[in-house]
DNA sequence: TTTATACATTTGTATATACAATAATTGTGA
DNA sequence: TCACAATTATTGTATATACAAATGTATAAA
């Protein structure tokens, strides 16, 4: 993806400058991608994210704390995110008997039926995303991208 | 940027898994810090990168596709983005002339003033984000982003 | 000329997200 | 025990964004 070409500019950029431009891009391309996948499945990626997370409890039920931990990208809102997933019946939410300032939230059956399926197509569409790179590159940029 | 530590979990992530999750973590990174920096000046990064494309225009107003091209996040309604400007009286909108379906959006002499600021703000984030590249890192980091 | 089609932007509307205020519960020190 | 602070989540509200429909203008075809 050539910086320049993509906002239309002729003169260079400075490379700082160059570089946070390249990122956004080339997230905004991944988030495009992403979302075209999920379009069929009528669930945002903060929502796929979640089920993911829940998943991965393995039963154990997350309070919202846990999943706002958890959440690549934190949501100022997760209360209301959970309710859209609850609408749909992909997770079950009740008071924390222990503490009932909390709550408990876990994937239902029919969550997970669902997540089985959306995962095979947001796990080819990482491979499509990633297809250009080698091993050693993606571990080579790993490393760049832990310097931020 | 330790990805597994950043989401809280144990289990090491695929590599190409990792590789979305650390681009995502980063982008998020980038845009707190800017959104940061902007805040003072009630401006948001869209705004701004608006600014800047009028700006790059030299005097020649820009159309509304103009702008959309050159953003680096595109939106899908810029008429609504131009709007808030407006109300700032940074920039100011005309009917083309030559085509009156077509609006002539420019910035004015207070937008040339406030962005000129907000630029010395900007750049100096831009610095401080990616302060811990070499000039080496960075020409790499660019190089293994233009495969996606 | 009339009709149709394409173009550029605006507007309506639904949804998403951010942020602050509120509510409910629990913990803590006097 | 009581008052007060801390914790956890929810709700209200404002703003942002996405998407489709509508508006107004220009171009082309019949």
């Amino acid at each position: 993806m050539n910086v320049e070409a993509h906002i239309k500019t002729e003169k260079p950029i400075p490379l700082k400058s160059k570089t946070i431009i390249h990122l956004s891009l080339v997230q905004n391309k991944i988030n495009e991608r992403f979302h075209a996948a999920l379009k069929p499945f009528d669930i945002s990626l903060q929502q796929f994210n979640v089920l993911r997370i829940l998943r991965g409890q393995k039963g154990a039920p997350a309070n919202l704390n846990t999943i706002n931990e958890r959440m690549v990208t934190k949501m100022s809102n997760t209360t209301r995110l959970v309710d859209k997933l609850i609408i749909k019946d992909f997770v079950a939410r009740q008071i924390c008997e222990n503490n009932r300032r909390k709550v408990e939230i876990f994937i239902t059956e029919k969550g997970l039926v669902a997540l089985a399926e959306i995962d095979t197509i947001m796990n080819q569409t990482e491979q499509v995303i990633l297809e250009g790179f080698k091993e050693s590159e993606l571990v080579q940029l790993n490393e760049l991208l832990d310097k931020l």
